[in-house]
DNA sequence: ATCATTTACGTAAACGTTTACGTAGATTCG
DNA sequence: CGAATCTACGTAAACGTTTACGTAAATGAT
């Protein structure tokens, strides 16, 4: 049924070890023989079987890639620079959609290791200590794009979050605003939640403004809950002139209960994003936001993940200034 | 070094063919001799070698999927709903970024099939001929999703374009349109492109309304490809009070478009879509759509990749109304 | 008590590939 | 010319797993 190597080798006249030689690039044979050997593999349509490579120690060439939520545009730029990196290098990739919880990943660790990858991206937030402890026991490369460890000692490629946040309050505060409404993620979480608020909360202390309490919310990265914050900024009668949201879609769900609620930006609001998906240029007005180089992070973790290297590698943000700030009227 | 089956059995002074047993849930060893391996392999940390079991002949429980662009909205949902089915089942995904012009389809196509995966499902757009040949040369399972074969006879799923648009500009028409200018993809696309044209041209002709070429352009379906449509539109001083583009990211970009013109949507001009991807949801104001269900679509598509059945799976699609329509000012 | 059936094992072979090592022939060098 | 080296092969074993088949012991039926 089946083509093996024992039948290209039977067609030819050689051994397997000759077909093995030829077809792997190695030395030890003659070019007449080579010949022979590619015109029966031609004909019989053999495709060697990387299962039995794997098998006898060859590499798998695979990877697998944890993510919270492979529709979203931030984790498909991931992806997208994940896989073309691994294509770019012969490697296969597994992709893994864990679920905003995470709660998905201990189970896909465990098929994953049966199927021997190589190593392991891991970009799906929330790290428990089990999935830390598991991640560890395994022996692969794990690698932790746009996120940090939790628990364990893994490599990861990240943007300095603190300071994109601090940038981002920065120009907002630049422009003269001084009452500013913050949506983050939940502090607890290491990456996303906690170093933003941070880096929200020193920018305005070294310009010597107090936090008003009522002007921060908690989000979960979402347009509809960017949407619920906004609307809830409004009902509260929350007095502000310009609004930082820690992920783009959120900042396109504030667009959206501004633009329901009759609110003007930027002449009203301003309002900043953050990671510069593709949300952020199909808002109207396109949305200025805190970039980061998504697909060049999926790329850094693809080559850290089948090298070795720096244990972390840190990306630069960048603003991108769109049409969402204005400056303050005085 | 690598924990084997073999330590498993010397540690629980069994056979391997006992551990196999246990292990893969078959009958043939007292409760007793279970304990002592279940203790075993925890102890060693075993992980079944799913290499070893697809080279005698157990299945890999791998399908591979190719998508023209990972990251954009429409292939994430699909590549979603695959995943998780495949989840569901046991099995795991290969992704594979061909490409917006599926150039790079065809050597996946020989890494998919030297890793044996047990099926391919296609939903790259534009397949040559070359990788028809090639898909059918594979002989495993393989089904397009969002589009239907150009060569070979592959099972599909997928809506109906036609009928789609048909209903997205009858939308239109019942709102007293009858200046709609409409923007497609090429029309050498079988799928995305002349059936959508086709089907609104008939609803125009079933109104007995004639068809102004000054009101049809074809773009490449992506946000900047629908701005520049739009932008050339209103250079051109074309006339029209409605328009049809044949997928959100486009219906976005004229959005857009119209912003920077000063063209109120939709008091001066309605739009419909054509996806329903969250860019329709998180659009200013919110767009009219015409729906895929693309989540369901990667489901079932991965369904009948794993099983026999239907050959043509047609999917419903449903118009989505939200803010973009109005009708037309007498 | 005897025979038939069932249960709980273990052995050996298969799967498709890679490669270390051995052999024969050809070529080169002293 | 003989010895050393190189080239072009082929053989056999390894890799980790599954399972058909055989055997011994236990159980159930007559």
């Amino acid at each position: 049924m089946a083509i093996t190597i024992k039948d290209v080798a039977k067609k030819a006249n050689v051994s397997i070890a000759t077909v093995s030689r030829i077809v792997n690039n190695q030395s030890g044979y003659s070019s007449g023989t080579k010949e022979k050997v590619l015109k029966a593999i031609k004909e019989l349509g053999y495709s060697p079987n990387a299962l039995a490579r794997g098998l006898v120690g060859q590499p798998t060439r695979t990877i697998g890639v944890l993510l919270p939520n492979v529709s979203s545009l931030f984790a498909g730029k991931l992806l997208e620079g994940i896989e073309d990196e691994a294509k770019e290098n012969g490697y296969s990739v597994v992709v893994c959609n864990t679920g905003t919880q995470g709660l998905r990943a201990m189970g896909y660790l465990d098929m994953l290791n049966e199927k021997r990858v190589e190593g392991i991206i891991y970009g799906s937030g929330d790290m428990t200590k089990d999935q830390g402890d598991k991640l560890s026991a395994l022996n692969i490369p794990v690698v932790m794009v746009a996120t940090k460890p939790a628990y364990g000692h893994f490599p990861y490629v990240k943007v300095n979050d603190k300071k994109a946040a601090f940038d981002a309050t920065r120009c907002l505060l630049d422009h003269g605003h001084t009452r500013i409404a913050f949506i983050g993620g939940q502090l607890e979480d290491p990456i996303a939640g906690r170093p933003r608020y941070e880096g929200f909360i020193q920018a305005m202390n070294e310009r010597d403004l107090p936090i008003d309490e009522s002007l921060i919310k908690f989000g979960d990265f979402s347009f509809n809950s960017g949407k619920e914050m906004m609307t809830e900024f409004v009902e509260e009668g929350a007095s502000f002139t310009a609004l930082f949201a820690t992920s783009d879609e959120m900042a396109v769900g504030v667009l959206h209960a501004a633009y329901e609620k009759g609110i003007r930006v930027p002449d009203d609001l301003s309002v900043i994003g953050y990671d510069n998906t593709l949300a952020s240029e199909m808002a109207i007005p396109p949305l200025t936001t805190v970039a980061q180089p998504l697909y060049e992070m999926g790329q850094k973790a693809f080559q850290r993940v089948i090298k070795t290297g720096a244990t972390q590698i840190e990306m630069k943000h960048h603003m991108v200034e769109r049409e969402t700030v204005k400056s303050r009227r005085t």
